[in-house]
RNA sequence: GCCGUGGUGGUGAAAUGGCAUACACGCAGGACUUAAAAUCCUGUGACUUAAUAGUCGUGAGGGUUCGACUCCCUCCCGCGGCACCA
C-alpha cells in the first residue's frame, strides 16, 4: 500500500479536479458587508514568448500563499490573474518574428496559463482577461474619453524624449538617469512631436500627501516622494536697472539671501534676449547660447562638466540690500525647468562660489566662520548669521528658514511658491501595438472624442506595422483607419493615429478584476461602456476594491504605481470610485539571479525554467524552495543544491503520512506525545503569524523543525493533529497536501477550503527552559513549569541548587534580576 | 552630496533588549550496498583543552543597560533611488 513520492502521478490530476469543482471560484465567497474580504493581487505579467521564469514563480507563489491563507481563515478572497499584453517588447518581438502581435499574444498566453496551472496557483480563471482584448480596451478607451472630458488630457507640440530605436516618444519616467530608454537601453534624443499629454501634475500634491497611511515599503514611498519632488520656497522679484521689466528668482532654502551678490540666468531663458538686445553683449551671448544647446542634458550632469557663463551687461537691484546692484550672468549650470530658471548666487553655495572665483565676481559673507582658515562655503548649512539685517545672530535651522520666508512675504520682497520635479505624462506612442486613442481631428471642431457607442475603436489587423521614420504612427499609413467623420459636425475628419503607452492597460486592471465576467450577477447589457454601467458594475460586483495585498517587483516603484494612483484619483473625482488609493498594502519580491549570480538571460544561457524543475522535483518542492530560499523581498541566486533540501522536506512528509494509509497508526487524544503536541501548537502559532507578515521562509523553517520531531514518532499523534499539520502546509504545497487529505484521510472536500487550525494558547508553554546568567553571562539553563514562573523566590531557589551556579556564586548575590519566563541574572 | 536599505558560520539565513548562529545547503566521519545513487546516524563559528571546561565572537570604534546582532553616537563598506534642484 505504501507508495513512493511521485508528484507527476497526482499534480495534473488535481489541477483538473480543482477546475471541475470550481474550488477557487470567487463566487463561492462573495463578500458581504459584514464579512472580511481580501483582494490579493500579484502584479500581472506581460506574457513574453519565453514563458514563465522562476522569478515570476516566486512572486506568484508568495501571493498565492497569502490568498490561500486568508481563504482558509474565513475571508472572502479575490485572487485573479490576467495579461498585460500591449506594448513595445511584444511589438518588437513580433516585428522580429515577422508576425502580427495579435496572432502571437494568444500563443504566449496559453503557455503562461498552462505553466501557472501546473504550479497550482489558486486563481479564479473565470476573471481572466488580456488588455489587448477589444472588450477590455473599449473600457480603457472610454476612460481616456472621460479623462479628456474632465480636462486632464491635451495635445501639444513640444520637445519630448524620443527613442530612435523604438521610434516613439516617451514619458519622463521611462528615461533612465543615464539618458537611455528603460526598455531597450538606447540613448534618448530630444525631438519635436505632437503628443497627447496627461496633466498628472495637477494631482502632484495629492499623489504626495496620500502616500501617508499606505502600508508600503519605506523605500518605495521615498522613491515616489523623490519623483514628485515637491519643494516649498520663495520667489523673489527684482527690478532691473535701466529696463522696465522684473526678474524672478527661486530659492528653496533662503538661509543666506543677504550674502547674494550676483544673479545667473539659464541660457535658454526668454529674458536673456530682452536683457542683451541692442547692447554690445548681444553677440557674445548668442554664441554662448548656441554652444550650450549643443551639449546634451546628460553631459551637463557629468562630474567634470565645466561651469561657464557670460556677463549680460545688466544689473538687478537687490531688495535685501537697498542700493546693491547685482551683475546678471548667463550660466550653463542654471536649469530652465527648475524654479524660475534664474538663481540668486552667493559665496555660501559651493557651486556659486566656484563660478564667482572663476569670473572674479565680488562676494559677501554672512555665516560666521568656526575656523577662519576653512573655505567660506564649508558650513554644512549650519552656523550663526552675521550681516543679515534683523536675522543677524540667529543660527541656521528650519525655524529660521520659515521666519525668513514669512518675512519675505510680509515685506513684499517676494512670495511663497511650490515647485515639483514631476512633469506631465507624455501619453502618445507612435507605434502599432497599443490601444488606439479614441480621438478625431476636424478642421472645424478641433479634437473630438468618438462617441461611446462606437467603442471599441479596434486596432486594425494589418500585415505591415513597422514604425515610420517620420515619427508618425504606422496607423497613419492606413487610410481606412484614418479617414472618418467628425462626431460633432459630421464633416470630413481624421482619426488620431498614435496609440496609448503600455502603462494604460495596467492603470486600471485591478479595478476590472473586481467585475470581470460577472454577467451572471450583473445584466449583460452593462457591458457597454457608459457611466451608468461602470457604476453599476462597481456597485454590484461586491466590495472588493481597493486591493488589500499587492505583491510585485520594485522596478515598478515609480512608473506603474504612480500612474495607477493617478488614474484612481481622477476616477474618484469623477465619482466613479469611492476610494483614493488603489493598493493599501504593497510588498516587494526580490529578484532571482542565476546560479552564477548574474541576471538570468538567454544570452548567458543560465535561465532556469520552472517546467524543468517541476518535471524533476514536482511543483510543491519548487514552491517550497522559492518560499524558503531567503526573505521574500531579498534578491537571491538560484541554487539547485538548496532546492534538493526542499525536495527532501516534501518527500519526508509524504513518506511520513504513508504510515496512515488505511486510516491507522494514529493514537487516541489521551495517549498523544505531549511534547509533540506542544511543538505542533507552537508551529501553528508561528506559521499563523508569519504568513501575513510575508515571512514565508521562517514559516517553512518552523514546519521543518516540527517534522524533525514528528518524523520518528508518527504513531504518537492523533488523527486530528496529524491533519492540522497538513493544513498549515497546504498553502505552500497544495498538491501533496490535497492528495493526502483526500486519499489518506478520505476527506470529501478540498483541504484548501478547510478551516485553518486554531492556536490553543493553553497547550503551549507548559514547560519553559530558563537561562541563568551570572554577571550577564550565560552559565546554565533550568527547566521550570508554567505554573511556577511567576514566583521569583521559587525560581531563585531552583537556580541556586545547580552545581554550576553554586560554583560561580560564592557569597551572596548583590542583585538578582528576574524577568518572568525569560531570564534570571545574578550579579555577584 | 542627499534619501532609502543592508553588513551575522564555508554558503542561503534565524533571532529586533533576555540561551547568537534556529532551519536548510555544503563538508567530514559512519551505517546500508558488490559498487554507486538514494536514505539514515553523528559532527560541523574561531581559539585553548585528551576530555570536563574556558576565552573570544554578529562591518569598525565608542556609549546606554544587570544584559546589546537588536537602542544611541561617530565612522567604513555593499546594493537601490534621486541630483549642477538653486
Amino acid at each position: 500500500m505504501l507508495s513512493r513520492y511521485q508528484p507527476s502521478e497526482f499534480e495534473e490530476k488535481w489541477v483538473k479536479i480543482w477546475d471541475k469543482e470550481k474550488t477557487f471560484s470567487t463566487n463561492h465567497n462573495l463578500p458581504t458587508t459584514t464579512s472580511k474580504k481580501s483582494y490579493v493581487l500579484a502584479m500581472f505579467p506581460y506574457p513574453s514568448g519565453a514563458g514563465l521564469h522562476v522569478g515570476h514563480v516566486r512572486n506568484y507563489t508568495g501571493t498565492d500563499v497569502v490568498a490561500r491563507y486568508f481563504r482558509m481563515n474565513g475571508h472572502s478572497v479575490l485572487h485573479p490573474m490576467g495579461w498585460d499584453a500591449f506594448g513595445l517588447p511584444a511589438e518588437n518581438a513580433a516585428v522580429k518574428a515577422k508576425k502580427n502581435p495579435m496572432d502571437m499574444v494568444p500563443e504566449h498566453i496559453a503557455t503562461f496559463k498552462k505553466q501557472m496551472k501546473s504550479l497550482g496557483f489558486s486563481y479564479d480563471w473565470d476573471r481572466e482577461f488580456t488588455t489587448t482584448d477589444p472588450n477590455y480596451y473599449k473600457w480603457t478607451q472610454w476612460l481616456f474619453i472621460q479623462f479628456y472630458k474632465m480636462g486632464l488630457l491635451y495635445k501639444k507640440n513640444a520637445p519630448i524624449n524620443y527613442c530612435p530605436k523604438c521610434k516613439t516618444g516617451l514619458a519622463e519616467e521611462e528615461v533612465l538617469p543615464d539618458g537611455t530608454h528603460e526598455r531597450c537601453g538606447n540613448k534618448i534624443k530630444k525631438r519635436d512631436l505632437p503628443q497627447w499629454v496627461f496633466k498628472i501634475t495637477k494631482y502632484a500634491d495629492r499623489l504626495l500627501s496620500d502616500l501617508e497611511g499606505l502600508d508600503w515599503p519605506k523605500g518605495i514611498l521615498e522613491m515616489q516622494r523623490n519623483w514628485i519632488g515637491k519643494k516649498e520656497g520663495v520667489v523673489i522679484s527684482h527690478n532691473i536697472k535701466d529696463l522696465n521689466i522684473k526678474l524672478e528668482t527661486f530659492s528653496a532654502y533662503p538661509a543666506w539671501l543677504f550674502a547674494d551678490t550676483f544673479i545667473v540666468v539659464a541660457p535658454e531663458h526668454q529674458i536673456v534676449k530682452i536683457l542683451v538686445k541692442g547692447t554690445k553683449y548681444e553677440k557674445e551671448t548668442n554664441v554662448f547660447i548656441e554652444e550650450t544647446k549643443k551639449i546634451s542634458a546628460q553631459q551637463r550632469t557629468e562630474d567634470k562638466f565645466e561651469k561657464k557663463g557670460v556677463f549680460t551687461g545688466r544689473y538687478a537691484e537687490d531688495p535685501f540690500n537697498k542700493g546693491l546692484l547685482m551683475p546678471i550672468w548667463i550660466a550653463n549650470f542654471a536649469l530652465l525647468d527648475f524654479g524660475t530658471g534664474i538663481i540668486r548666487c552667493s559665496a555660501h553655495d559651493v557651486r556659486d562660489y566656484e563660478f564667482a572665483q572663476k569670473y572674479k565676481i565680488s562676494l559677501e559673507e554672512v555665516v560666521k566662520r568656526i575656523k577662519p582658515n576653512e573655505p567660506i562655503n564649508a558650513h554644512d548649512n549650519s552656523g550663526i548669521l552675521i550681516n543679515s539685517g534683523e536675522f543677524s545672530g540667529r543660527s541656521i535651522n528650519e525655524e529660521l528658514i520659515e521666519d525668513i520666508k514669512n518675512w519675505i512675504v510680509k515685506t513684499k520682497i517676494g512670495r511663497k511658491e511650490i515647485t515639483y520635479h514631476l512633469r506631465d505624462w507624455i501619453f502618445s506612442r507612435q507605434r502599432y501595438w497599443g490601444e488606439p486613442i479614441p480621438m478625431v481631428f476636424c478642421e472645424k471642431c478641433q479634437w473630438q472624442p468618438i462617441s461611446e457607442d462606437q467603442l471599441p475603436l479596434k486596432l486594425p489587423y494589418v500585415k505591415s506595422y513597422e514604425p515610420l521614420e517620420t515619427g508618425e504612427s504606422p496607423l497613419s499609413a492606413i487610410p481606412e483607419f484614418v479617414n472618418t467623420k467628425c462626431p460633432k459636425c459630421g464633416g470630413k475628419a481624421k482619426r488620431e493615429t498614435d496609440t496609448m503607452p503600455n502603462w494604460a492597460g495596467s492603470c486600471w486592471y485591478f479595478i476590472a478584476f473586481a467585475f470581470w465576467n460577472t454577467e451572471k450577477i450583473i445584466p449583460a447589457s452593462s457591458s457597454f461602456p457608459t457611466i451608468e454601467n461602470f457604476k453599476l458594475k462597481i456597485k454590484n460586483s461586491g466590495n472588493w476594491l481597493p486591493v488589500d495585498w499587492y505583491l510585485g517587483g520594485a522596478e515598478h516603484a515609480v512608473l506603474h504605481l504612480l500612474y495607477s494612483r493617478f488614474w484612481v484619483k481622477a476616477l474618484y473625482d469623477l465619482k466613479l470610485l469611492d476610494f483614493k488609493e488603489p493598493f493599501l498594502r504593497l510588498r516587494n519580491q526580490g529578484m532571482i539571479l542565476a546560479e552564477d549570480h548574474r541576471k538570468m538571460s538567454k544570452s548567458f544561457d543560465n535561465v532556469i525554467s520552472p517546467d524543468d524543475v517541476i518535471k524533476e522535483f514536482g511543483a510543491d518542492a519548487l514552491r517550497i524552495y522559492e518560499m524558503f530560499m531567503a526573505p521574500f523581498n531579498q534578491e537571491i541566486s538560484w541554487a539547485t543544491k538548496s532546492l534538493q533540501g526542499s525536495y527532501r522536506f516534501v518527500k519526508r512528509i509524504w513518506d511520513l503520512y504513508q504510515n496512515y494509509v488505511g486510516n491507522k497508526n494514529f493514537c487516541s487524544v489521551q495517549d498523544e506525545n505531549k511534547q509533540l503536541v506542544i511543538k505542533l501548537q507552537k508551529t501553528i502559532q508561528k506559521v499563523t503569524s508569519d504568513i501575513p507578515e510575508v515571512k514565508f521562509n521562517t514559516s517553512i523553517a518552523a514546519m521543518m523543525e516540527f517534522l524533525n520531531e514528528y518524523e520518528p514518532n508518527p504513531q504518537e499523534l492523533s488523527k486530528e493533529n496529524a491533519k492540522k499539520f497538513l493544513q498549515i502546509l497546504a498553502p505552500f504545497a497544495p498538491f501533496m497536501t490535497e492528495e493526502i487529505w483526500r486519499n489518506v484521510f478520505g476527506e470529501k472536500e478540498s483541504i484548501h477550503l478547510s478551516v485553518w487550525p486554531k492556536v490553543e494558547d493553553e497547550i503551549i508553554e507548559e514547560e519553559i527552559i530558563l537561562p541563568i546568567q551570572i554577571n550577564g553571562k550565560l552559565r546554565e539553563t533550568i527547566k521550570i513549569k508554567n505554573s511556577e514562573f511567576k514566583i521569583q523566590n521559587l525560581i531563585v531557589e531552583k537556580a541556586l541548587k545547580s552545581e554550576k551556579v553554586k560554583r560561580y556564586i560564592t557569597g551572596k548575590a548583590k542583585k538578582i534580576i528576574y524577568v518572568p519566563g525569560k531570564i534570571i541574572n545574578f550579579i555577584v
